[in-house]
DNA sequence: ACATGAGCCTGTGGGC
DNA sequence: TGCCCACAGGCTCATG
């Protein structure tokens, strides 16, 4: 998915064009993406009439809030908002909310690997049951908190682990919003090989890491996230971060480390691709 | 308890 | 042009 700066400028813009805008309906085009839409929470926390409060982000999730109740919008790979059409609907456009003022804001998601769950202690036990409940923990963005990270980091399920330090950056309970892209631009700021087993990862490096993690997502968000493929802010523009990352993508390029004549490697871990500078990061075992 | 891999879907781009 | 394959931001489960 869009990964926690793409989140984020999602809850940006969306609150900045919507909150105080009252719901004139919500309509389904389909009755599921990964799971079941809580079609009836939903069609409560959306009902006609009820103010859209704010959208803000919680891990690489969205949180929209209207008067009503609260809805958790997990994007999963290709998910986005755009502000729709209240004529025509986009191939993959599965819900649109429409606003009393004529705005509408819809929501595609090709790939349908995202969801949506509510947050919401009155919804049917039907509707909160399913998995889709990801506990997540410490925010990686949260700049003002690098104390905190450097707890998890340090921690020994995190030291301890013989799990790759990059398995370990992405998974959702320790940290939330680190994806396999900013996983990786982390990883070679820092020098360590994506596939080190966490023991094996010096004191230092994981200090390093707690500083650079929010500091590489800050800098993220404020180049609007990055565009790859099909990623999209709201206004259909595409993020800057991109052009910015040293490793991800760039297979068969020069390292851009200063004075590195090291090139780009790309690898398989876990079935999904990873890329580092075999120069300055160097596997320990 | 942990680590690994398959599966959920559709779209895109490269090679032939 | 068209076909086939590899691959893509995430997350959950079954299996060893």
């Amino acid at each position: 998915m869009p990964e926690l700066p793409e989140v984020q400028s999602f809850a940006n813009a969306l609150d900045a064009q919507y909150a105080g805008k009252r719901l004139a309906r919500i309509v389904f085009h389909r009755p599921d993406l990964r799971f079941p839409f809580p079609r009836l929470s939903l069609e409560r926390i959306f009902r006609p009439g009820a103010r859209f409060e704010s959208a803000s982000r919680v891990g690489k999730q969205l949180l929209l809030t209207t008067n009503v109740g609260a809805v958790r919008v997990s994007l999963g790979m290709s998910g986005a908002f755009f502000p729709a059409s209240a004529h025509e609907r986009r191939k993959h456009e599965h819900v649109t909310l429409h606003f009393d003022d004529g705005a509408a804001l819809g929501f595609e998601d090709p790939r349908r690997f995202g969801f949506w769950v509510v947050e919401d202690a009155h919804a049917a036990p039907s509707e909160v049951g399913f998995a889709a409940a990801v506990q997540l923990s410490h925010d990686a963005a949260d700049g003002t908190d690098s104390e905190g990270l450097r707890c998890v980091f340090l921690s020994s399920k995190v030291t301890g682990s013989r799990r790759s330090v990059k398995d370990v950056l992405m998974d959702q309970r320790l940290v939330a919003g680190v994806g396999n892209i900013y996983a990786l631009e982390a990883l070679f700021r820092v020098g360590v090989h994506p596939a080190t087993p966490c023991t094996r990862v010096p004191r230092v490096k994981w200090e390093s890491l707690a500083l650079e993690v929010p500091k590489l997502l800050e800098t993220a968000i404020a180049h609007g996230g990055s565009s790859i493929s099909t990623y999209r802010r709201l206004h259909g523009d595409e993020g800057g971060f991109q052009t910015l990352h040293l490793v991800y993508g760039r297979e068969g390029a020069p390292c851009l480390a200063p004075k590195c004549h090291g090139v780009v490697v790309r690898m398989v871990q876990g079935g999904r691709g990873s890329f580092f500078c075999p120069c300055c990061q160097r596997l320990r075992r």
